[in-house]
Parts: structure tokens; C-alpha cells; sequence
DNA sequence: GGTGATCCTGCAAAGGTTTGCAATGAAGTA
DNA sequence: TACTTCATTGCAAACCTTTGCAGGATCACC
């Protein structure tokens, strides 16, 4: 007790009788067909009592139950969106972009938090499937099995994840991978570590296999640490473990371990970037306020938002779920097009890298590390990609 | 082009036949309420029927219609959580605590991001009252009017806000005001601004308040700039007018803007916190990760989470919807509890703040700032508060 | 005045489920 | 044997909408 205190405790009336359609309806003197057309087909009533129906409507507070709707339409207008955690920074951008996309199209988006647990991936996908049109699935834990076997309850677009047979829309963090580590071997880094991410994720797999290629291809050897939480702590817990591998640059799964990399680095002593370098991965907007400032892949979460939605409702127009046929068969055999989307990453250097062991004395062959440099690896393209790229 | 790429796309037949509760008692030869049963009362079913429906049910991969089984019911064991800015780290803890509370009541949270749009408020409670079971609006930007007239549509609970007549979780933000303005004050500082946010937030109005009553009893003066977006960037863009009122110390809304105005006063060659003291508002991650970390006044967001679903079943448990009565007077008189909690706030000093123009020079009054003290103002008690204290 | 066309509205089925009630049969009791 | 009790199942109404179809009215036109 002490810090948690009642102000006040009333108990009233709460006036909460649900009015439906038939009350409309009783109002205002008509079927209740009649009602049901004043507000979703209003060109088909004869304008003076769509007047006094919405007047009836108005007055007694009514709103078409969105749940019944959908069950007779087979469609709610509403998306789904399944995220692995939601305190990580890098989702945020992806979710409004999702959002806005799909307010232009009408539709509203629902999101769900599964903290990195596949069974409650698995859970979310059931709650939602049928009070959505569909289901954006973001960095699932989940065996790609049970990502196809869901497909079949809920149209599904997965994000960051490769499934074949379902629409996907990845960031090509294998090139971010590859650039991050040429960008080191540039500065004279031979011994590199790539802090992995979680086990079962698409992108860990992904940057292994690229890094590896990369750190191969420039002569430098790749120590591979982990699987770690893809967390500011998960990273910290690995400073130690960094710094007994002797290796003097780290590529990590993502922005929030490079952080908590470089935090525990500093508590053990370890300067950034003079003794350690460090690479992100995500380029999220963290990244620019702690110091050093990050040195990461950007990825386009905004684009990978919209292109999702994009790809979801699309697939979704075609195959109109209420199909009132016979009863006999519905509609068994629906087409569905899937593509699968691959959007461009980034280099972004700033101040957590700089010269390695290796470094020429000389003139340092690439980006000279100035106090604020602040300037993406390719300077005249932006991040920000189109997300209209999905085939017919 | 360039950015984007289509990797394969193809079409294939997507096996979507939606499998109801129909085609299962076909298949196992009982009638439809008894597959009903099999799931929702099994006791009420004999075994040996209820292997045979389940086995059926598994084979044709049937999954109860929740948006059918709401409608009759009344019940979706669904809640909806309205936050008016995902993207700002305040909120991620709040939401995962309320998940995880609702998960032990057998309930799923569905989040939706307002991008503190009022506007986008009002639709989403329309789009999620008959989805859900109750709505929790955090930091809601619409009117109270409009928050009441809503809440007859369905259940509500709102955090960081006052409602008269209504459950409100609230943290006590006017004590952390008050506590941050002393802890200024006995470092020295007599000029202090408050940096404003949203002009909508009841948050805002009570720090305000707050603010200028402890200035007043302790003799310092205190400027109020704003409205700001409560963001790093309407931080950063307050910088400028920082600088012009002349100020020693700034109390900001949150911890971001806290963050961004540190940024920005940085790049006008002001140094936090030699030449200006700067505290925020949340204890967010962050706040412990930029330099100088802040000092802050840390609010229970988990708590409020959690209190807050405890609130919305504890009123929703009451008042079971599905009334099934002659059809005459559906359940006119519901009785609803209502109880406003506050929970309390703490300082924590860190960093960002430091002796102002007027300290004591021999041994200063209050915390002197050692590198890293990183110690909450009062020790021995956590921020963490139980959600608990709901009154009958 | 008859013939269509047009506009508006009502009827009733449908969507997938739950649930009170009644019917069935078996088991238990007197 | 007759009567009760209990367990199990089926029947059908209900939840709130949408929507194809048909009926009625109005109007124009020949």
C-alpha cells in the first residue's frame, strides 16, 4: 500500500443496452431491410426516409454491429498484424506504414504482441482469424509448417520470413550483411563476430550464410555467437563473451543488441569503436541518439508495411470469402496469387566502426571516420522503396 | 526500381473452404449442437461421441467461428487497447503487462495505434466495440464528452486520463512534477521551463498545475512552452525557445521530448548539464541508454496495465451481454463499478540534471551528481505497484 | 386504358454458432 | 412391473445483419 490509491468508487447506471437494427427499424416505421440499405447500399432508399431512418439512428445511438455484418459478407475490414515484440523499436515505423496503408484502402488494423512465443503466434492467428480479412505475420518464431497449415484458416502475408507457396515480403539483409562486413574488412578488420539473433529466425539464418560468404570473399574469419534475445540486454550479456573471442569488430542481428553490445562493452572497459567495432542491423531511430552513433543496416520497414498490405488486400479482393452459392460447394477452388517481394537494404556509417588491426596507416581505404559523418553508403538513393512491386 | 524485386510469384489453388461446425456433424453423424457441446460444454457430451466429433473436427481442420460464437454469446473474449502512439517506448510495457494479464484471464488483446489523431479514436472504438469485449483508451486526445458518449457503445477503461463516471487508471504525475521541480530547485535552479505536450493531455494539464504550485513554494519561476509533439523531434525543434527564455532547468512532458531537446540543445553548443538541467517523464529504456542519461520521473506503466484489465473484467464480468430475455426490456438497468486508482511516481535522478545558478557553493543541498549514481530518490521502495486495488 | 419501365420496399433465407426445452433410452428404486 | 432419475442427444429459436427476389406504386408513353 502507499503507492496505489483509490480516488473513488461509484457504482451507476451504465446505460448500456445495445440498440439493433430492429429498434431502427420500430422507429422509423420500415422493415428493418430497409434500415440495413440506408446504411450500406443508401442509393437504393428513397431519400426521404433514409432521412428519418438516419434520424431514428442518430437518436437512439445505433451502429451497425460489424461483427454480424462480417458474417454474412464475409468481410470485416479488418487486418491482423502478428509482431514478435512490440518494445522492439524497429516494428513501430512497419506497423503505422501497415496502418496508414490500409486506412486508404478502408480497412483497420489490429495488432498483437506475441513476445517472441511461437505458441502464441499460433494462438493470435486463431483469435484473429475470423474478426480479420487477413493476417500479416512479422518476423514469426514458428516452423514454416505451421505457417502454411494456418494459411489455410486466414489469408496470410509473412514478413521477414521466406515461405514458399505464401506471400512474402523480405529485406535483403543477406546484401546488408555482405556490405556490413566489406565495410569492415575496408577498415582493416580480419577477425569479425556476428552476434546471432534468435534461433528460428529467417533473417539470422540469412546474415549467417551472407556474412560468412563475405568474410570468406575479404580474407577474414567469422566467429558466429549465439543464438541471443535480440534485445538491448541480449546484447549486453554477450559483451563478455565478445570480448574473450579477441575478435576487434561485430556484426549483430539488430540496432537494440548492437546497443546493449556496446553498453556492455563499455562496463567491461571495451571503448567503441577504438578497440570494437560495431554493426546494426535496422537503422532504428534509437541508433542515431546513443553515442557512439550506430553504424547499421537500414531496412525498410515502412516499405515492407505497405507493400504487406498491399499484397494482402489484393489477394483478398479476388476471392470474396461469402460466397452464397448452393451450399453445395463453396467455392472451392479460389485463386491465389503469391509473390514473393525483396526490398533493398542499406549501409548507413556513423560512428561505431572505425580502422581495425589490419588498417593501412596511410590513407584508411574507406570512410574515414569523422565526429559526425551521418552520410548513407549510397548517397543519392534514399532508403524508401516503392511498394507497388507486386506481380500480377 | 532497383529497390524492389519480385522474386517469383505464381498462382495456385489456396484450399480456403471454410470448414463449419455443419460439415463436422455430417462427418461424424450427430447433429450440429452436439459438436457445439463437444467444445464448449464437453461435460455435457458422452465420451465415446466426443473422441469421434474431435477426431472429425481435427480431420477437416474445423476451428469454432469466434465472430458466430460472439454474436450469440456475447462474449469475445477479445479486449482492445487504443494507445495514441506506438512508436513512443512509454507504451510497449503497458501494453505487454495488459497482454499478459488478459492471457491468465483466458483473453487476447488486440492494439491499435491512433497516431494521436482523436479522430482516428472515435473510429477505432466503433471498429473494435462489437469485436471486443472493452476497450482500453490510453492517453486518449478526444473530448470527455465524446470518451462518455463512447463508452455506452461498450465498455471502456481510461488510462492517464480523468472521467468522471467512468474507471480511470492514472498515474500521479503531479507528484512527479512537483517532486522534479524541488529536486531542481534544491539544486539551485530558479528559471525553469516546462516543456508542454499535446494540449489535450490530462497528463499535461496536471504537470502544469503541479509544476506551478511547487515553483510558487519554492520561489523559483517557472515558464510554460508549448504545445510540443511529444516526440524526440518536438523536443529537438524546442531547443531554440529553450534557449531564448534564459532557463537553467527544464521539466519536459515525457522522456522523449527530454531526449530531443538534450539533442537539440547539444547542437547549439549548450551542455546538459552543465549550463541546463533537463528531467523527463516515463523512466523509459532509453532514458538510461543516451548520455548524459536522464533524470526522470519514472511512472508504473506496467501496473497501470495490468490494473487496467482487471478493471475492464471486473465490470465486464458483471454485465454479461447475451441476455437472452423475452426480447421485451433487455437488461435496462446494468449495474457498472467505477473506481478511479492512482498510482504513484518516482524520481529517479540520473545524469541530466545538476547544481543550478543559485547552489549553496560549500556542500550542496541535494544529490550531488556523481558520474553514474543512477539511484531512485527514495531506495528501498520499487516503482513496481500491485494492480490489485480496484474497489468494489 | 393498357403496357412497360422505374423506383422503392418488404419478405425471408442465410451466415455459424449457442442454448432452453423436450425426447429418448437406460439405469435405479420401490 | 411401474415410476423416477439421469445422461445424452436432437430440435429450433435466437444473435444481427445482408441481399436476391418479388410485389406495389408511380409514371410515361403509345
Amino acid at each position: 500500500m502507499g503507492h496505489t490509491h483509490v480516488i473513488a468508487a461509484t457504482s451507476d447506471e451504465g446505460s448500456a443496452v445495445p440498440v439493433t437494427i430492429r429498434d431502427v427499424a420500430r422507429a422509423s416505421g420500415v422493415h428493418i431491410s430497409t434500415v440495413s440499405r440506408t446504411f450500406s447500399a443508401p442509393h437504393l432508399v428513397n431519400p426521404d426516409t433514409r432521412v428519418r431512418v438516419l434520424a431514428c439512428a442518430e437518436d437512439l445511438g445505433y451502429r451497425p454491429n460489424r461483427a454480424a455484418r462480417a458474417l454474412i459478407t464475409g468481410r470485416t475490414h479488418n487486418i491482423g498484424l502478428i509482431i514478435a515484440d512490440i518494445a522492439n523499436p524497429f516494428f513501430p515505423p512497419l506497423i503505422k506504414a501497415a496502418e496508414s496503408q490500409a486506412r486508404h484502402r478502408d480497412y483497420h488494423v489490429f495488432v498483437a504482441d506475441t513476445n517472441e512465443d511461437p505458441t502464441a503466434e499460433e494462438e493470435l492467428v486463431h483469435a484473429l482469424a475470423k474478426q480479420v480479412d487477413g493476417v500479416l505475420l512479422c518476423s514469426p518464431r514458428m516452423s514454416n509448417s505451421l505457417i502454411e497449415q494456418l494459411s489455410r484458416e486466414v489469408p496470410l502475408v509473412v514478413v521477414n520470413r521466406q515461405v514458399t507457396g505464401l506471400p512474402c515480403v523480405l529485406m535483403d539483409v543477406g546484401q546488408g550483411a555482405r556490405s556490413a562486413v566489406e565495410h569492415l574488412i575496408g577498415l582493416g578488420h580480419r577477425g569479425i563476430a556476428l552476434l546471432g539473433g534468435p534461433r528460428s529466425s529467417w533473417t539470422n539464418r540469412e546474415m549467417r550464410r551472407a556474412a560468412g560468404t563475405a568474410a570468406r570473399a575479404g580474407g577474414a574469419e567469422l566467429t558466429v555467437l549465439g543464438p541471443n534475445a535480440p534485445t538491448v540486454s541480449g546484447g549486453a550479456a554477450a559483451a563478455e563473451q565478445v570480448r574473450r573471442s579477441g575478435v576487434s569488430a561485430v556484426l549483430a542481428y539488430n540496432d537494440l543488441m548492437a546497443i546493449g553490445l556496446i553498453e556492455g562493452l563499455d562496463a567491461l572497459g571495451v571503448r567503441v569503436p577504438q578497440e570494437v567495432s560495431v554493426v546494426g542491423v535496422d537503422d532504428i531511430t534509437l541508433s542515431r541518439l546513443t553515442r557512439p552513433k550506430l553504424t547499421t543496416v537500414a531496412t525498410p520497414t515502412g516499405a515492407a508495411g505497405r507493400t504487406a498490405v498491399d499484397m494482402l488486400l489484393q489477394q483478398d479482393i479476388e476471392s470474396p470469402r461469402g460466397a452464397r452459392g448452393t451450399g453445395a460447394g463453396t467455392a472451392l477452388g479460389v485463386r491465389r496469387t503469391t509473390a514473393q517481394v525483396m526490398l533493398q537494404t542499406d549501409l548507413v556509417i556513423r560512428d561505431s566502426t572505425g580502422p581495425g588491426p589490419h588498417a593501412r596507416p596511410a590513407r584508411p581505404l574507406a570512410a574515414p571516420q569523422g565526429p559526425d559523418p551521418h552520410r548513407p553508403a549510397v548517397p543519392g538513393i534514399p532508403t524508401t522503396a516503392t511498394g507497388d512491386a507486386v506481380a500480377s
